[in-house]
RNA sequence: GCCCCCAUCGUCUAGUGGCCUAGGACAUAGCCCUCUCAAGGCUAAGACAGGGGUCCGAAUCCCCUUGGGGGUACCA
């Protein structure tokens, strides 16, 4: 649905993290749309800084959040590190715009100074529930004049202020994703807008914030659809003209329709797939030594998935499609695409469950689609960080990425073929497929010297030639491929499973091959 | 309790009154390919939460029930 206003104006969108250490998924697919949003409008994207109630070290706290937007490419006008025309963009620079608005709605009697305490409000609260009527404040430490204040204040009570809302009638908005909204005045309660330290609350930072900033849509979760009579409230209390808004679903837990928390991770491990697919993880990470605190680092958190070597545009492109759907065909999309094709209408209502095997198949096919020295390029960090020394394994990291195939699904995948790395002396073998396929077959070991001799002549040594030079002498001696096959694998892996045999053979040189079949002959007997 | 939102295969979804014996994707199962493991190909199984209406005709519109979620905070 365009309106008036999206042709007159210039979209503005944002997104408001609380600086907390980590961007939650949920968060991102937020953030994503906004920025959608934006582009797609050719408006701007701005990130604000929710800091209201952060501790001290708040740019400690953001460096993850803007790390783990910039890795995904949702890129901001305006706010946090770039600044911009609005500026301060952290709330908690913003107090005196705050106390001013309160000062305002003070001062057209939109708003009051309550001196009731915690105790005398919990009682009117309950003795509503108990009568069974809606409850309203009485308004009985309500505070009209400076004499009334000089009052309640002597007798000890602290005071603050806290919206005079209207009790009759309706407030009525239209939202993007879910239609003409209408919500009787009476059900809101007087909802306070600053702390007894002056402070201001949540619905009042925000509206001035969005004002201030000419936020033209506000995109954001849906628990904040209850919230927004009371904005609009404040907003035409303050003369400002009201966004659009648009209330997106909340992204679910897994397998679940409860919404998606950071605190559950426990619960989602009981998902077999979550727990699978945090496993690879962490299995990756072991391997690269990096702090593992279950609360930072698991798939609810877009970390995660960067240090495990997953493709920022796998992870976008499987947000993209949680609440969200072009056709009942197109899943795969360029950014452009998104940009482009991106709609508020085809948003969808209902919540929709963090699935996390489906953003491994998207990551499968984004890490297919690579080009070879892409792939490398990708995989190389996570070999430096494991240890292994990169000069001049150069060559050879190309080559095995190239052998792996589609078996390295997220860049830290190459780890687990590091065996090429590691001196052939030193190689470890899987010692139930060494007994299986070499030790208790009484053929293994003649053949595989036969083999080692026909490869110390082989030339070239390379794939091709190699499969060509096996096969032949496999069937001049009448024998089935499968006799060599698990032998000389485990000989040359330590493993039963692994690459194609003539490139792992390729990858080793000729060299490297014999002396590991050398060595796992003269392993038999021990 | 009260108010608001939501409801199609296990999951993400297409579907806006006839094109629906409900389409696609992920996951699952089987088969094929194959030097192991992957990948790939083919096939299968799998849903309109329930009940009432409206209409010639309903997954689509209305009502009720059920279930899930959110708000009702000096949280955001």
């Amino acid at each position: 649905m365009q309106t008036t206003q999206d042709f007159l104006m210039t979209v503005r969108t944002r997104f408001a993290p609380s600086p907390t250490g980590y961007l939650h998924i949920g968060g991102v697919r937020t953030a994503l749309f906004n920025w959608l949003f934006a582009r797609k409008h050719g408006g701007q994207f701005i990130l604000r800084i929710d800091d209201t109630d952060a501790g001290r070290n708040i740019e400690a706290a953001l460096a993850p959040i803007l790390h783990g937007f910039k890795w995904l490419g949702i890129d901001w006008d305006e706010g946090a590190e770039v600044g911009g025309p609005y500026a301060p963009y952290y709330q908690s620079q913003r107090l005196e715009r705050y106390q001013a608005a309160v000062k305002a709605l003070l001062d057209k009697g939109l708003a009051y100074w309550d001196y009731s305490t915690e105790v005398e409000r919990k009682a009117e609260r309950e003795a509503a529930d108990k009568e069974k009527r809606p409850h309203h404040y009485s308004r009985r430490w309500l505070a009209e004049t400076a004499a009334d204040r000089a009052k309640f204040e002597a007798e000890g009570r602290q005071g603050s202020v806290r919206l005079k809302m209207p009790r009759e009638g309706t407030c009525e908005f239209n939202d993007h994703i879910r239609g003409p909204m209408k919500v009787a005045w009476a059900q809101e309660q007087d909802h306070f807008i600053t702390r007894t330290d002056g402070s201001c609350l949540y619905n009042l930072a925000n509206v001035v914030d969005d004002f201030d900033m000419k936020i033209t849509h506000v995109i954001r979760a849906e628990e904040h659809l209850s919230n927004t009579p009371r904005q609009i409230f404040i907003a035409q209390g303050l003369g400002y003209p009201l966004p659009e808004y648009a209330h997106l679903p909340f992204v679910a837990e897994p397998g679940s329709k409860r919404k998606l928390s950071k605190r559950e991770l426990e619960k989602y491990l009981k998902n077999a797939d979550f727990k699978k697919v945090n496993e690879h993880g962490r299995a990756i990470a072991e391997k690269l030594g990096l702090e593992m605190k279950p609360e930072t680092f698991n798939p609810v958190i877009v970390d995660f998935y960067e240090q495990v070597g997953y493709l920022p545009q796998a992870v976008v492109n499987y947000l993209l499609l949680l609440g969200w759907a072009y056709d009942d065909k197109k899943e795969w999309f360029t950014r452009q695409e998104m940009i482009d094709l991106f709609s508020l209408e085809k948003v969808n209502k209902a919540a929709a469950s963090f699935d996390v095997k489906k953003l491994f198949a998207f990551q499968e096919h984004y890490m297919q689609e690579l080009p070879l020295e892409e792939k490398v390029r990708r995989v190389l960090p996570f070999l430096e960080k494991a240890g292994v020394p990169s000069g001049q394994a150069a060559g050879t990291v190309a080559a095995i990425v190239r052998a792996a195939g589609d078996r390295i699904k997220v860049a830290g995948d190459i780890l687990d073929y590091c065996d090429f790395f590691t001196p052939d002396d030193r190689l470890k073998y899987d010692e139930k497929a060494f007994d299986k396929s070499i030790r208790n077959d009484a053929n293994a070991l003649p053949l595989l010297k036969r083999v080692a001799d026909l490869l110390a002549k082989a030339e070239p040594f390379e794939t091709a030639a190699l499969e060509k030079l096996l096969h032949d002498f496999l069937q001049a001696e009448g024998l089935k491929f499968n006799r060599l096959h698990a032998p000389l694998r485990v000989a040359l892996t330590g493993k039963a499973v692994g690459f194609g045999l003539f490139d792992t053979l390729a990858i080793l040189g000729k060299e490297r091959s014999l002396t590991r079949i050398e060595l796992a002959a003269g392993r038999v007997n021990v």
